[in-house]
DNA sequence: CGAGGGATTGAGATTCATCAATCTATGTGG
DNA sequence: CCACATAGATTGATGAATCTCAATCCCTCG
């Protein structure tokens, strides 16, 4: 498998200062003073692209970063011996990728990018120096951990107690919801989707042929399409009583 | 369903000490140092002590505190509108349970104790305060939230991707383990466990038919038996084997 | 000693996985 | 510009894993 030291090009002109990042509002550093800004922006490292389907660090490994999502998508996910995967988590712009417990130890999860993407990087070595001296990113690191891990709970519950539509419908819905908070487009029905089927399955515990099938059935029923990197959803009422995915709930994912 | 109030008793006489708590090593106020134990115990407000089988905190209304636990096992679960139910996490002794991001909002998941258990109460509304007030404690914090993220993420990997059968081992395997480290005994290979098939069933998102088949054919292999109120490991080795359990990563679940 | 909750077993249905083949879109080299 | 390679999508046939329904058993507790 390829290096993943060649997988992240650093970005040597002109990177996003943190002062004038679009999406702040989303990220560790949302709730920041300006005047601070600064000098916790100092701790962000560097700016990285990445092209699509890199791992940017793997299980079992140290990585010397950890990063904030600022343009694409990734995924993070466990492996068992047999090679079967599980995705944990989709990561979009503003997410955090690799805080884990034991800053100084191994990778316990490994993160690959979907599309090509740009990060944010800071060294994990300074971020309990970072923590320790500005208590509102912080206070921001815990709510987005805690947001989290909400997230991975209601995934714990559709997988383990949903059928195959409702979990698909149910990982659909929450990333049809929360790539449109994050945009602000209201009305729009349809979003950029750059999820193969086996990544699906991968995220829902279902083989990519029943996704397949499922997804057929679920075009047959009008309650949405998935097809050439574009999800569009048909119906989206029915998409949510069907899994019962509550919107309000996503509010507790936006977190600001 | 009866109120949630009632099932907590306040413990009026001799509530134990922080500074004399036998697990507090396991716990929240691990590493605050001895001279600052006194005040920062100041906001653990009240000890409790509920029956089995009750109700601590519901899904969807508020809660006046947030709970270290003292002795006994807790589940946290959520569940879907046809009534199924998918325990989310088993809390035991040193073990966090309420916090989420927003402190003040309706909670997320619900908490019932599996046995006679004591918990210690901290007010969520002064949780902010404390925080600020003491780094130690914030670190501590955001390292057990980092650990239960994760165990949840192994529990989606291992109900995503396994077997019956390597699912239950896996469930019992790390239960095991974490009991084993909590009280230090290293050889005995028979813990108190006090589930129900049922909630293994709702643990693993399994049927309690079907995990009493699977118990069946794991005792009949070997690996482990469990019976009135007490699981037997009875090939360790096999067990982890069967389900990819590491024991060495146990190391992170401890964080002491 | 009866009641009730959990455990156990059986039979049959359903969902989903596996294996295998074909199809389609996309990109690549000649 | 075309032949080819490749990855992903699609469909069919079959079998295994798990669920559902139903009945009985067993243990504990009042």
């Amino acid at each position: 498998m390829a290096e993943i030291k060649n997988s992240l090009i650093k970005i040597e002109h002109n990177p996003t200062q943190c002062g004038e990042c679009s999406i702040r509002r989303l990220t560790l550093f949302h709730g920041v003073a300006e005047s601070e800004l600064s000098w916790t922006s100092e701790y962000r490292s560097q700016q990285y692209t990445v092209q699509a389907r890199k791992e940017i660090y793997r299980e079992g490994q140290t990585s010397e970063f950890m990063f904030t999502v600022y343009h694409g998508w990734f995924a993070t996910y466990k492996t068992l011996g047999n090679g079967r995967r599980q995705i944990l988590r989709i990561a979009l712009p503003g997410d955090m990728l690799g805080f884990q417990a034991n800053l100084e130890g191994a990778m316990n999860h490994s993160a690959v990018s979907l599309t090509d993407a740009v990060l944010c990087a800071f060294s994990r070595q300074q971020m309990p120096e970072l923590l320790r001296k500005n208590l509102s990113v912080a206070k921001r690191l815990s709510e987005l951990n805690a947001r989290d891990m909400n997230i991975c709970q209601s995934r714990l519950l559709t997988i383990g107690q949903q059928s195959a539509i409702e979990r698909i419908a149910f990982f659909c819905a929450e990333l049809f919801y929360r790539i449109k908070s994050i945009y602000n487009e209201k009305e729009k029905n349809e979003i950029y989707f750059p999820l193969s089927q086996e990544d699906i399955g991968d995220a829902t515990g279902l083989t990519k042929i029943h996704v397949n099938r499922t997804l057929k059935t679920m075009r047959e029923k009008g309650l949405l399409e998935i097809a050439s990197r574009s999800l569009k959803v048909l119906d989206l009422k029915a998409l949510c009583e069907l899994c019962g995915f509550d919107p309000s709930s996503i509010q507790t994912y936006r977190l600001y």
